[in-house]
DNA sequence: TTGAAAGCGGTACCAT
DNA sequence: ATGGTACCGCTTTCAA
């Protein structure tokens, strides 16, 4: 077992001081040129790597970003969670930051405590994906002593930053699709209610049919964000007397499960029914017919994560919220209203 | 700006040494309950959180596995690569390890040294996934000075081991599923040749036809696991004259791509040609006929990359290969070959 | 059972 | 331009 080379050993070779060693590392102004190079040649001889451990106790600086990603995982991987953790790696890496990466299982007893975690690593900073909003540690990740971005929650808190999508155009944006379409009876699967884009996405629903003047409060109906969910909920909707002549869905995964209900049941999408989703994963090119959807850029919110975090750190910036427009992607799941159009026929006649 | 409580502060407050503070919080047995009582309390009173870099300097461990995800974003997010993590993270978070997290962005220039980076961190193993054989730095892997888990390569070294899928066993099990369906003219699709799993399933693929007397060099035809890549290696097949009833893809990716230019041809899946894809990912579910693919495990893929280094930490344990077990998911988009059957009734006749 | 002192591998301040 | 010294926060002998 041979010890790690260290600034002493290089000191020691060279006759110098260590202090004289780490300034030519470091490439300070007041080491000459001769020596500098002197010092470099040595290190690489005799294998010296810096120990990054030592020096981030010494400078009190961590250059770490925690980032959590809570919540099941087979959402998570199974919609964006992970490009994001992509996004959040490239934006930090060029920057030199490291990324140290927890999740929470199930398992886990008792529950780690995010912040506690933190400060013991001394994390100058974390990012959270997938926060519910009866998280218990939520008023002690407010209080946080370091800049912390959730991304697609927005909260109180004087180092609390958001990152999202802008949900609330996004939702629109499809709404005026479906109603352009010739849709009035438009029903919404919703995500659960500890998620505050359920929440704005609901909103950004009710707020439509309101405007038009057709919201009517049994059009809604739960779901939970799993593909179970929204199969259960298609079913529901056609239980239900309700009869919509299109469906907004609060996420591809559950878009997917209600097709799959609707197809089972016999209807034809999208002639009886028109289905849009949110989200953009990549099943929903490959579902029959292709999933028209409201998309998110997970690798840019991940960028958008760091950056901000690090703006709070140097320039102490204070831009609580970023919300990344939602494109609209038009595929095969939505038509025209065939039964408004069938009554404009006979109107005409 | 507050200064961090630490461990002096507890010992000055209760009069006596930051020793028997350390030694408290530690729960050494040379300390007396009573006082163990104590310095928790007042620890707790005081808002203490240790210092985990200082513990990592002096006790010269870091408490850290280092992760490597290479190659294409685009890829790694839409097969498993990120399934995996989940894994990984799962088993080292519960056994108190931390998972630094590493990516190569393209943009990063010089390429960064992945052992250096490593040893800068001290970390004390490290996982790789995405690792191709022509990568720069494979020789200076080989030769790390802590144990590395690589993702599906199986190379030389004395720290080096490998968790990967029985892919030779997979593939075999997809071939005779189809040979069973009656099928003897079947292509293959392959990965690009720097990965190690393109070769172990181009030889599994090439030693079944083989042993069935009906290997035809030409029916193999060369993908690099993009979706596009799959899309053009079934244009080819098409334009070639090898009309095979059945194709083996080296990935569901790629498979997805040759599904949708099969069916732009004109062909019926799997009427006209079965197809059978390798991973399982979510898409397979939801493709046109449903795909039907050799289904891999990442996240326990994960979870063995991270118990193969801790136990080379802790136990010296050498089992230098783990391979999991693939199982053949049957989907809807292989079918008998017609045209044998074809011809059998008109044997019949 | 408790504590003093040394030191992990660096950096920074202040002399020289 | 170079070096001595103290110290970052904690653990670990070894002595009391």
């Amino acid at each position: 077992m041979k010890r790690r080379i260290t600034i002493k050993d290089i000191a020691l070779k060279l006759n110098i001081s260590p202090t004289a060693v780490s300034k030519a590392l470091n490439d300070h102004s007041d080491i000459s040129d001769a020596l500098k190079q002197r010092v470099q040649e040595v290190a690489k001889e005799m294998g010296y790597t810096p120990n990054v451990i030592a020096k981030r106790l010494v400078t009190n600086k961590s250059n770490t970003i925690g980032c959590f990603m809570l919540g099941r995982h087979d959402i998570q991987e199974e919609t964006f969670g992970f490009h994001l953790i992509g996004g959040v790696l490239d934006e930090a890496n060029r920057n030199e930051y490291d990324i140290l990466l927890f999740t929470t299982t199930s398992s886990q007893s008792p529950r780690p405590d995010y912040i506690e975690m933190c400060l013991e690593r001394q994390v100058e900073g974390a990012i959270f994906t997938g926060l519910r909003l009866d998280d218990p540690y939520l008023d002690k990740i407010q209080k946080a002593p370091f800049p912390i971005v959730i991304v697609d929650t927005e909260i109180e808190g004087d180092n609390i930053y958001c990152v999202t999508s802008d949900n609330y155009g996004g939702v629109l944006k499809a709404m005026q699709y479906l109603w352009d379409l010739g849709h009035e009876r438009i029903a919404f699967i919703s995500g659960h209610e500890h998620a505050q884009v359920s929440q704005i996405r609901l909103k950004a629903y009710q707020q439509f049919m309101k405007d038009k003047g057709v919201y009517e409060e049994h059009l809604v109906f739960p779901g939970d964000f799993t593909r179970q969910s929204g199969f259960r909920a298609a079913l529901q909707i056609l239980a239900s007397k309700t009869d919509p002549t299109a469906v907004l869905v609060a996420s591809d995964l559950m878009a997917l499960g209600a097709i799959q209900a609707f197809k089972r049941a016999g209807l034809h999408i999208p002639r009886d029914i028109s289905v849009v989703g949110i989200d953009n994963i990549l099943a929903c090119e490959y579902i029959e017919p292709p999933l028209t959807t409201i998309g998110q850029n997970p690798l840019r919110m991940g960028e958008a994560a760091v950056k901000t975090v690090l703006g709070a750190l140097k320039y102490k910036k204070k831009q609580r919220r970023i919300a990344l427009e939602m494109d609209l992607i038009v595929r095969g799941s939505c038509g025209p209203n065939l039964r408004k159009l069938g009554n404009q026929v006979e109107e005409l006649q």
